[in-house]
DNA sequence: ATGAAAGCGCTAACAT
DNA sequence: ATGTTAGCGCTTTCAT
């Protein structure tokens, strides 16, 4: 392994400039070819920070650890975790991650073991948009909360748009013809229902549709869904859209749909809330999807960290990696630390035809 | 952060003694009692060993690398992360992620960032079972691969047992009451066909039920499966079991029965390979499924990687944590180091009527 | 059985 | 603009 005193002996300079130099703080200190000079050397040599002596000097370790609950293990935590990471690549950062469970005590063994590690802050991610509590163990660490708002209001947060999200989706099932558009919604109690159905029946309203509560249908599972399809579709035979909470359940109208001989994407449309991002994939080309936009989450989530560790203005969204289509920066404010996040519209194919 | 020195002052010995004994490396050279007062002390102070420190020295981090093509954007990749992450844990390691794309140069800058890093080890991950070609970047590191065989023969690996796989799940079918049970495979060149293939024969061998190569089809994607079921059961209305290569088939099949006003776990049975889980559990819970060791591999794929890094016996399978039924530990081999698993069944709720 | 001391590679305060 | 120097906290060799 090389190291600064072996380039400082080939450069014929001192480890103290060779320090300066390669950590880029030598504007003004060092002198221009010098500098290069033992840049050239370095990258000759294959030099690479050794990183526990840095970090026994510094106590940092430039590294940024990913708590979830569980996020790792869900199919859409793939993109928020790619998304943290490209952010931490492009900042010279390494993301751990670590699996939690929010309120256990095995929780706070994980995390303590990452400090020990020396991370320098925490993402702490949830499996859906909800207030979280902190635990303990991350009390006094930088923390920024990704698909979640901190109960305490003290640490900043990103979530989605929800009010957007129900907007976007309603108005393309508008534009794709529908006119009896249901809202196939949770019966549970969470953070982003209100936002979604609001979205829903303002979508309605900017096109002169009548709004009919009547076409709201809150269910608990997939399951549930499927087995209260059949009555729905009996009492509202001229329904020809469906806005889903989430893409599971596409599946029970599908299933229902099949059953009475329509097809979707033909006879009837279907928007979901993409929660199995596997669903709309491998499933079903015909399900249009609204795209929850965790890859944005953990990219900006990682920037804000970052920018609150370095004591700098937090990074802009991600530019390049992972195609962004629609996507803009979201206001940053110190005062308002709750960012809320564009949607777009994954995939637009839906063509619905009793009107 | 407490530090050795200020143990020693306290417990009135060496800084060198209370390393000894705080790395359990006293056996016959401290005296019991002031072990004992040394190790007191130390957690009375709540000390916790300073990884910068003892890696600059050791030049070793006790952390493990999980490398992945894309393995962590996937659903199934979930199991796989907690079985590695409940095993290193319990080694005392620290799991640390990183996306890689299989031959991409930018895996190269990730890999050398982990490296530098003063990873141990790496445990080497892919999507489903195939062939690998390790990068160059690995070549001299301790590596793992796991769901994956090297291509070279050098590394150990751990895979499915594929014809197990096959096996059960006809075999579930058949006793579910199925006489005349499609396979419904890939037609892509996948390294799991012949094993679940001939896993499929085999069982249906076995209990003297001909074997019908016109059972068998080979789709492309799932959508390909929707298109061409259809056919499948207009040619072969005496179907009543399925054996899907993965669960996206059984959706295919799924809406087809739809159509004809067939029951799945009533009129046809079906029991997928568990690649997207998501699916069994959001969509079908009628869906019976063999699921992937993923769990089993991550935690093994650790437990020798340790056992190389301290040249020590592999650790056995898990034994607690995720609920692991029928696993027994593989044989383990110093010259055969691809290892197959034991799969389970994870849900038998299968009854078919059509016979 | 225990302690003293050197040094891992780097950073940063202080000299020059 | 560049060099000297003193550690960061730990492990480890060598004395005692």
């Amino acid at each position: 392994m090389v190291t600064m005193k072996q380039i400082a002996a080939r450069a014929g300079v001192s480890v103290s400039s060779v320090s300066l130099v390669l950590n880029n703080r030598d504007a003004g200190r060092i002198s221009a070819d010098v500098a290069s000079h033992i840049r050239a050397i370095a990258t000759d040599m294959g030099y690479l920070t050794n990183r526990f002596a840095s970090g026994l000097r510094t106590n940092s370790s430039h590294t940024i650890g990913l708590l979830s609950d569980e996020v790792a293990t869900t199919p859409f935590a793939g993109r928020m975790i790619e998304g943290a990471q490209d952010a931490a690549r492009a900042l010279g950062y390494l993301l751990v991650m670590a699996n939690i469970k929010n309120g256990a005590k095995e929780s706070d063994r994980e995390i303590l073991s990452l400090r020990q590690f020396g991370v320098d802050g925490f993402i702490y991610a949830r499996m859906f948009n909800q207030k979280t509590t902190l635990p303990d163990s991350l009390q006094d660490c930088k923390v920024v909360l990704a698909d979640s708002t901190d109960a305490s209001g003290s640490a900043p947060s990103i979530v989605p748009d929800e009010h957007s999200i129900g907007y976007t989706a309603t108005n393309h099932l508008i534009e794709a013809g529908c006119r009896r558009i249901a809202y196939v919604g949770t019966i549970h109690n969470m953070v982003a229902q209100p936002g979604r159905l609001s979205g829903y029946v303002d979508a309605l309203a900017d096109r002169g549709i009548p709004y009919d509560p009547e076409l709201m249908i809150n269910v608990d599972t997939g399951s549930d869904a499927a087995a209260r399809m059949p009555a729905f579709f009996d009492r509202h035979p001229d329904v020809d859209g469906f806005f889903c909470f989430n893409d599971t359940r596409a599946w029970a109208i599908y299933s229902e749909a099949a059953r009475r001989g329509l097809t979707p994407g033909k006879d009837i449309a279907v928007v979901g809330v993409d929660n199995h991002q596997v669903i709309a994939e491998a499933l079903d080309p015909a399900l249009s999807t609204v795209e929850l936009p965790h890859y944005e989450m953990g990219y900006w989530a990682v920037g804000k960290l970052v920018s609150m560790i370095e004591g700098k203005e937090p990074t802009p969204f991600p530019k390049t990696g992972y195609p962004v289509d629609k996507v803009q920066p979201p206001p940053l404010s110190e005062h308002s630390p709750q960012i809320e996040c564009q949607l777009r519209i994954k995939q637009s194919w839906v063509r619905p035809k009793r009107q």
